[in-house]
DNA sequence: TCTGGGGTCCTAGGACCC
DNA sequence: TCTGGGGTCCTAGGACCC
């Protein structure tokens, strides 16, 4: 059996954790740039409010209940999140962190000795006790079960935050009130396609002989009518290195200004080449691309972007900086008013054993090395970018994202934490 | 005035090989 | 004038996820 843990609405949960007074409420969290909802309570949905909604486009509501908003803050979430993991990975012995708020478990073996209710009734008990995070928990033969599991925890009080499918009366009982569009796997495209074959809900599509379905889809529609039939088939995968690392912001402001611009993507590529080293692996391509804002139909619209592939395959900062900007300048457009820019290194691998090019000397390698270690040591002790490439800019910048309603950095920033009058 | 960011996997089709 | 069959590798784009 596979359980997946779900925090509730977990950038908000998250922020109630330091603001008590919070609680049943309606909060809302925004995107980078203080644009969309990407976060809320169910008390802001009951306001009328939806995840992607524009806060610009809401601001009524917003007001007339008193909604309360905060600009996102990824370092709190982060930390919060590894939190909740530490708990998991002390309770099960398997534990796959499927995304920040998420993480799958295998309970193998552990029916033998455990009722796996009661046990997965524990460890939510004690993530609620140590972090005050609420989490809801599926427990199901697959994964695609466990996460609809899941749903129906968080949404019927009965369950106490724990549903296991684990009987075949449950499991059709479950697929007949379960939506199709929620379903794990199938997106928009497909729900059409179901609905069109005159398939409404989650049962009907798993009742469907083996055969028809793969004449009918490929070969995730496949894996997901094996998952909702109990069959598991998405391996649980080990932590891997990711194929591809990307950095992009929208911007606060528009902006013309190629040095604004350069400062942008110089900041970009030192926030990638920082997660590469992070996952000792190097790369060997660097992609830049910029664009105008989409939304102004009043403005000349411009979209690029442009590719260099390294001799060497590298993790240093000022080689990918300057890669960076090769790529930039090749794709300026003057008299453009830009919205956004980012940075996507890829063909990455790890980094030893390393192919040198012909130019190259293992001296020269090991070198800049201890540069970047020193780099990564000092920031890590004295604070994110305290050394930083003066490409980057100093100071206030124009392409800088907005975020007004930032709650501070209690658990990363010591001069942030928490204060508490008594 | 204001509209997010970061990933993965799969497939079809082109280019190329003998 | 007639012009096969069997492969691999790479890439762009679609679909999906949070």
């Amino acid at each position: 059996m596979y359980s997946l843990v779900d925090c509730n609405s977990f950038f908000c949960s998250v922020e109630k954790v330091f603001n008590p007074g919070l609680e049943g409420k309606p909060v809302c969290v925004l995107s980078n740039n203080d644009g969309c909802i990407v976060a809320l309570t169910p008390e802001a949905k009951a306001c009328g409010l939806h995840r992607g909604d524009p806060i610009f486009k809401v601001e009524g509501i917003v007001r007339h209940y008193g909604v309360k908003v905060f600009s996102t803050n990824m370092q709190l979430y982060a930390a919060m999140s590894q939190r909740v993991t530490n708990i998991l990975r002390k309770s099960i012995h398997h534990v796959e962190n499927y995304s920040i708020d998420e993480s799958f478990l295998d309970l193998d073996g552990y029916e033998r000795y455990y009722d796996l209710a009661e046990l997965m009734k524990g460890v939510k008990e004690r993530i609620r006790l140590c972090t005050d995070i609420p989490v809801s928990v599926g427990i199901a033969p697959s994964k695609t079960l466990a996460k609809m599991g899941s749903w129906f925890a968080k949404r019927y009080r009965g369950y106490d935050g724990v549903c296991m499918i684990d009987t075949e009366e449950k499991r059709r009982k479950a697929l007949s009130a379960f939506a199709l569009s929620d379903v794990w796997g199938i997106g928009r495209r497909t729900l059409e396609k179901l609905n069109y074959h005159g398939i409404a809900t989650p049962l009907e599509y798993a009742d469907k002989s083996e055969s028809w379905v793969r004449s009918h889809f490929h070969k995730p529609g496949l894996q997901t009518w094996l998952e909702l039939n109990g069959v598991p088939c998405i391996d649980t995968a080990e932590v891997r290195r990711r194929q591809s690392i990307c950095t992009s912001r929208s911007f606060g402001e528009m902006t013309g200004d190629l040095r604004a611009l350069k400062a942008s993507v110089a900041s970009f590529a030192g926030s990638c080449a920082n997660k590469l080293r992070g996952q000792g692996s190097v790369c060997s391509s660097v992609t830049v691309f910029v664009s105008s804002n989409p939304f102004r139909e009043d403005l000349a619209q411009y979209a690029n972007s442009a590719t260099e592939t390294l001799l060497t395959a590298t993790s240093d900062t000022i080689e990918i900086t300057q890669a960076a900007t090769r790529c930039l300048e090749s794709i300026f457009l003057p008299g453009i008013d830009y919205k956004r820019s980012g940075v996507i290194l890829s063909n990455i691998a790890a980094e030893s054993p390393l192919q040198l090019s012909l130019f190259d000397t293992n001296r020269k390698r090991r070198e800049r090395k201890e540069l970047m270690h020193i780099v990564d040591n000092i920031n890590a002790r004295y604070g994110v970018k305290t050394i930083h490439l003066l490409a980057e800019g100093t100071g206030k910048q124009s392409w800088h994202v907005k975020c007004e309603h930032r709650s501070p950095n209690y658990l990363t920033d010591i001069d942030e934490i928490l204060t508490v009058r008594i």
